[in-house]
DNA sequence: GGTATTTATTTTATACATAAACTATTTACA
DNA sequence: TGTAAATAGTTTATGTATAAAATAAATACC
């Protein structure tokens, strides 16, 4: 009647597809729920401070960071202006170009960001004990090739 | 300076955490283009139109389907709302309880998530058929695991 | 040097998400 | 019975997300 999968690999594909969404809806929502409940913010304001403290808390292009947080233009704007107006970052004209507007982490940012960090690597830590070692090393590299073969456009 | 974790096993379970998330968004992210692409819905929808089949596309309490979709109250609301208006879903009234309202799928909502669920499939199984059965067979335990280990309140 | 194109960001319209306050019922139970 | 508590959904306020159109400046190129 359905067009539904009948065979064993289909169905494994689905399978694995469905835990690997159903896995990081529950993990997702129990972080974002902790942020909330203990910070005040999002899970998306932990990533983008997050990025700018790879970057060294430096002044960053707007677009550079919307292309590493994989947002959309409109997205950014907003998200940026909210966490201006929290005095979590800081913003300004690109003087080299007029088209362009870089951020910064504040100092309050750079706060929030490490006791995030520091709840939430001893929260993951926490619930990740069990696992051994190898357990880790092996999911992460499966996970690695799952998202390389789902990836569009990249090259190797 | 700061507080970041030093030791391998807590960088390997945070490396964990974050390669799970990489991967859910990137596979998220093109899966919800490819419905809003081809099917202008999504996948939030594709979730909702899911879970009605899975009940058999039977009449439902809205408060049954938020649980099974993790989604508040205030999100289901509107959710349904829209999904009536574009003729997805019927609503009624519960007859034995006055509070009470259930929903269940048209034709229309059925035939549309009959012709996402075939392309999702094939386009999931193409992806994946680099993947052996066993790396499947234990990519899907390991993350049945991890959910388990981040679950807040369930006994086994 | 002037026009076309590209690039960087914002605006607009809309969808999806939460928390908290609210309305309307049903149920518990003194 | 009558009142308190619990339950089912909605409303409101706000945050996060997209696509598409708009604005403005830089670059390409004839």
């Amino acid at each position: 009647m359905t067009n539904f999968p009948t065979n064993k690999q289909e169905t494994l594909s689905l399978r694995l597809w469905l835990q690997l969404m159903k896995c990081t809806k529950t993990i997702e929502a129990e972080v974002a729920s902790q942020f909330r409940r203990s910070h005040h913010q999002s899970l998306t304001r932990f990533d983008l401070l997050s990025q700018l403290y790879r970057i060294g808390d430096d002044w960053v292009a707007i677009g550079e960071l919307a292309s590493k947080l994989m947002a959309s233009g409109g997205n950014i704007t907003g998200l940026l202006d909210r966490m201006v107006a929290d005095d979590l970052i800081e913003r300004r004209a690109n003087p080299r170009d007029r088209r362009s507007f870089q951020v910064r982490t504040t100092k309050k940012g750079r706060d929030t960001f490490k006791e995030m960090t520091n709840n939430h690597a001893q929260w993951i830590e926490d619930a990740l004990n069990e696992f051994s070692q190898k357990d880790k090393e092996q999911l992460i590299k499966l996970l690695v090739r799952v998202r390389r073969a789902f990836e569009p456009n990249t090259l190797i």
